[in-house]
DNA sequence: TTGTACGCGTTATCAG
DNA sequence: CTGATAACGCGTACAA
């Protein structure tokens, strides 16, 4: 009972010194018989981990920063995570460090490289132990540089770093096939006869959209294709809506519409229903990403799946893995779903 | 140049000593200059800040963290962030986060008491200084009871606690009036016309189903309604889909649903269009929550409208507002949002 | 107003 | 295998 009395006496959290002292052991013992890999007696480790916990012991992980290093805490920078292609990457991310023990710190970026260096920037400042960036990079070398030269910083501090989507920082990455996953919307679409498409596409500045863009181009030297047109806007719903109405009023004639991902697909569907135009019957349409509604959109959107929270789950496995020798990269597939909002162009 | 050699020599990130030399004074003075409440001469001060910017200083918050206080980390604990409802929160508690200079730290949980109190202990073993618990409490006492006690031990060792949508934590607390948005469903269906109707709900061992079901009782008490029936599943879209499934099965004579949350009614649409039941004309379907992707449904989702990102806003305010005084509660409004799932029943 | 010196809780180094 | 003890970077009484 002696140790209640202490533990009330002081004010804070207990300490590791309450626990040795309540072992009966130094705080150095107490501290290996926690954390350290099996170098205290069995007896001594026994008694340690039992006052730990009816002292309901925790460790404080600043001080533990303080004098080792870092935190076993990752951070994750995405754009919005209210667009479901980062919330199920998110997902992944933080279900996967939980079950390791760590804590996910998110930080959101307004798709911006200075919005990007200042979350990379709070989040080194926070000393967090893994870093996972996920969103595009940017195709403006430039731009990159700053942050990648932050992020590169990061990685030979010791931190680990993974990447999804980005191929242009040597570290850890999972990489969606962006190049390939438009291409195939493209072909499903060319397959069905289509041959005057419209592309609903974010920035080019992103090199995700400059990547599924070159999958489309692809797909449509390949074929004769007669006419493809192009309209960018913002990466969001209201982008898509955006760039739908553009391309609906400067070319009638097409026949469908590939959005760059299922986010601007969902606001081209939307004008679509509001003009009146039947899907598929008039225009076709695609997505990219299949995000999880994507099945639920009227119509259900065909489009062409990217394992988001799967990518998620990978890239915190190899942020949680220790450090070592070659960058490990991991190709994730994509796959084709066809859906009620593709069909074969009008006669 | 002296203190570029100088900042080469360390391995490290520059540290507070390192802006107090290159400055010229002491580090208690540099640190009264970075973050004290203007007690530095001015002269000092802006020596300082430009040694801080020359350094590209930035503290140590586990130092800080160390020395004095708690951090400038928010703890967020949600059901599934991958669920646009807890992801339309999330994203506005960070925003407002970041926009105060604090980081976000989420921990999602399993809808379980257990899982709930393991999350609630982690953050608290991260010393965030604040605090916002969303997803709902638990019916049965004894469940909130070790989580509430929890909950209270952070806020009474001077962390700031804010609840989104629990009333019995005394806490500051947003507060979405889950009765009244159900009646008003409800009540929208009723005045349709409808007299036989199947509730689908989310387990009634938590608090927001059981005050929406409240709520659901009250209109049809109030007015003649022959039959409700009540299905319960999980509160996600494949609960949703079983309730359906079960409803439909048992009571062929409903002619509409009520979903306690837009992603049961999502799974609640798909089952229907997989039976090639339509949508009013046959059976209507109304939500609750109003998430992004509601108007995108097939059919457009009639719903009762809750301001996610606003809630999430407003908590991280009250969270980031210095502790005092009496618990702020602030109440937030709905509003019924009629689109193309409801109309009158067959005739 | 400014500087000195101690303590925060842990890990890591170095003796025993 | 175990125990002292020195960092780690910062806030802050206390002294000047």
């Amino acid at each position: 009972m002696a140790h209640r009395w202490q533990e009330r006496e002081r004010s804070g959290a207990p300490r590791l010194t309450d626990v040795a002292v309540l072992a009966g052991v130094s705080i150095a013992t107490a501290s290996r018989a926690l954390s350290g890999g099996g170098v205290v007696s069995p007896g001594l480790t026994r008694r340690v981990l039992e006052a730990a916990d009816e002292l309901s012991y925790t460790v404080n992980p600043h001080a533990r920063s303080l004098a080792g290093g870092l935190t076993s805490v990752l951070g994750l920078m995405v754009y919005e995570i209210d667009d479901p292609y980062f919330a199920e990457i998110a997902g992944g991310v933080i279900q996967v460090a939980g079950e390791h023990g760590w804590s996910v710190q998110v930080s959101h970026q307004d798709r911006e490289a200075a919005s990007d260096l200042a979350g990379v920037r709070m989040l080194r400042g926070q000393r967090v132990g893994a870093l996972i960036i996920a969103g595009s990079g940017y195709r403006d070398p430039a731009k990159n540089a700053t942050v990648n030269a932050e992020l590169e910083a990061y990685a030979a501090s010791g931190g680990r770093l993974v990447a999804i989507g980005h191929r242009d920082i040597g570290c850890d990455a999972v990489l969606p096939d962006n190049v390939g996953a438009a291409r195939v919307a493209a072909e499903h679409l060319i397959a069905l006869g289509h041959r005057r498409i419209g592309v609903i596409s974010g920035p080019d500045t992103l090199t995700t959209v400059v990547d599924r863009g070159r999958g489309i181009d692809r797909a449509a030297r390949a074929a004769d294709v007669e006419e493809i047109v192009w309209a960018h806007a913002a990466f969001t719903r209201d982008g898509g809506r955006a760039a739908t109405v553009r391309l609906l009023d400067s070319h009638p004639g097409l026949t469908a519409i590939i959005a760059l991902n299922d986010t601007m697909a969902t606001g081209a569907l939307s004008v679509l229903r509001e003009r009146g135009i039947p899907v598929p019957q008039a225009v076709s349409v695609t997505g990219i990403d299949d995000v999880q509604v994507a099945q639920d959109l009227a119509p259900a959107l065909t489009t062409v799946r990217l394992p988001m929270a799967s990518m998620g789950r990978q890239a915190a496995r190899l942020a949680l893995r220790p450090a070592g020798g070659e960058p490990t990269v991991r190709e994730v597939g994509h796959e084709l779903v066809v859906r009620a909002s593709t069909a074969p162009p009008p006669a």
